[in-house]
DNA sequence: AATCAGATTGGCAGCGCTGCCAATGTCTGT
DNA sequence: ACAGACATTGGCAGCGCTGCCAATCTGATT
């Protein structure tokens, strides 16, 4: 036997649909419709394309595919998704909530990272346009000026996670989170609390979280017992800020009978400091967050807070972009957590 | 004036880099020249261009450019990451390390979240190689077979990230699970405690826990001092989850004089189930975790733990993919926190 | 004024797949 | 046995962009 090795292949070139259409026998288009399960053809045919593709391990080109179909109504399978952070438990639940349901529809996910900055958000605007998505999920309703103007020329559905305080381009899914605010005030004040604090974490980046300081500031005004002082922690938010600024807050304003944290990481912080230094909660301060992150059910005391639906928004956000109903939006509402720390 | 409207256009085509090139008065392959920045034209030309991208609201269309790109260089400028889960802040850390790095060079990634589940994970990898990538980053060095074969086939750079402890199938960026268990006991063992428990969570599915365990096991057999009694919480890992399971061990073995928790999380539970029921830490029952979570250094006590270079290990996953070095495996090692709890 | 290297530029063939349409094959009923 | 209806199938023109190469232009040089 004359066996002579052939030249190792320059370059081993990837199996491509017309390899294995050859392999199999067939046309071409026979395998695309076999294998997108779309059209008719045989079972006979149907054995032979998933033979050769196994016998050839091919592996779709999506991105020869999508481009292909573009324009048509398969065409893009795919949407881009852009969150502040992901270091906030909040957007990974939020990404967990539309991937579920994206996948169920057979859609790929994009995501993008702003850090909190509209600038970077804009530019990733453009980078997933890029993709050419079938949609794009954002979050909040304040974008820079090039970013709406993009949002708007794109032609796709657009969709605005969590915030419903303000006027959406075409889908906002979310809750109010000036209501947020308002309930968490009206909460204190029914319990008796009167000179409340706040302690947040850097507002000029994180717009929701100024938008319940501002219905909670209002409502407190409003019942006669304004917000006593604030605290911000500059940087994003994290026990440990918390915990530092609730330090800071107390050693100015050691009158204050009730705290209200930018969310529940800050709170938690705000407790590890009662903690750590004896304060009685809720006998001599009490504390209120937000989010209902897990952790803070299992604090010795279960602190009270806010649940927010943030896989349900998640869910809700995809499910909006792939049907296609009218502009519009969706208030999903939070729940009040009573717990014991408020 | 004879004002008809013209017929309303059937569908809005999307502007592509041909009508730029016609707008402008120039070449399709100058456009391109231009927008890549790549080759040479005059400054003239530049402004041109720029002018009528401008005009237009010219969006690139990245999966053409792909497409066309493929086989070459500068083709392939995606990479696809797929991580276990979103809910473990140890993920997302991964992932901003990595989006960090892969930004910088350029490159856009895809990522898949596998639930933990091998078979999830090989569906992923079928998925993101469809994209034709340039690299994958897949979590851990265990898969499936079906896994296995595919990264194999694929032919591109595979970087596996968090462990070290096994055969890697290109290049591996992580530290050593087993080192930490035994680093863990060492500690433990060497600060006189001996009736020592484990409270985990699901370990079938979390193997770099599992192998953290059987290091921590084998140094306190070692030692003469054999792990006392496990406790392991259906599901994955939480402060709920934590505290309950401690509660639970606690009934069965009142006498433990020290927890090893499979991570910060769990930990974090059991500390609040001690300061629930008046338990002192570290006199009565000493605690020690894992992961080095913000969180855990803002409590009173600050946690014992072990800090794990989350964003290094992503930042230096990406790297390797970037560059195109030998098969290699990284150590980027770990830290033992001493806090007040162990 | 002729020459030549280097800077600019445009044309065009694909990249791998899908949509469209015409060409077969198959199975009824009459 | 034959038309008509439907099931299957293959060919081929793009999708929008990039790589390659040849054409043209620019100065500087001899």
């Amino acid at each position: 036997m004359n066996v002579r090795e052939p030249p190792p292949e320059p370059e081993r070139r990837l199996v491509t649909l017309s390899d294995v259409a050859r392999e199999a026998g067939v046309g071409e288009s026979t395998v695309s419709r076999v294998l997108r399960n779309q059209g008719s053809f045989s079972k006979r045919t149907q054995d032979r394309v998933a033979e050769a593709v196994a016998r050839l391990g091919y592996v779709p080109n999506r991105l020869a595919g999508m481009l292909a179909g573009s324009g048509t109504t398969a065409g893009a399978k795919l949407v881009g998704i852009i969150i502040p952070s992901l270091n906030n438990i909040v957007f990974p639940d939020l990404l967990r909530g539309a991937n579920a349901a994206l996948d169920r529809d057979g859609f790929q996910s994009v995501i993008g990272v702003s850090d909190y900055d509209p600038e970077r958000e804009e530019a990733l605007i453009g980078a997933l346009l890029s993709w050419r998505p079938a949609g794009l999920i954002v979050t909040g309703l304040e974008h820079s000026a090039g970013a709406v103007a993009r949002l708007r020329a794109s032609g796709i559905r657009i969709v605005e996670m969590i915030d419903t305080d303000g006027a959406g381009l075409d889908i906002v899914v979310g809750f109010s989170n000036r209501a947020v605010g308002c309930d968490s005030a009206r909460h204190l004040l029914a319990r008796g609390y009167r000179r409340i604090g706040y302690v947040g974490h850097d507002i000029a980046r994180d717009l929701r979280a100024a938008k319940r300081l501002a219905g909670f500031r209002e409502t407190l005004a409003l019942a006669g017992h304004p917000l006593a002082e604030t605290e911000i922690a500059p940087g994003p938010s994290s026990a440990a800020a918390g915990r530092a600024a609730l330090a800071r807050l107390l050693v100015r304003r050691p009158d204050l009978d009730a705290i209200y944290f930018s969310n529940d990481d800050m709170a938690l912080g705000g407790y590890f400091h009662c903690l750590a230094e004896g304060i009685a909660v809720p006998g001599r301060l009490a504390l209120f967050g937000f989010n209902a992150l897990d952790i803070a059910a299992a604090m010795p005391q279960p602190l009270t807070t806010i649940r927010t639906p943030r896989l349900e928004i998640g869910t809700a956000a995809a499910e909006r972009l792939a049907a296609d109903g009218p502009a519009e939006t969706v208030d999903l509402g939070y729940e009040l957590i009573a717990g014991a720390t408020a």
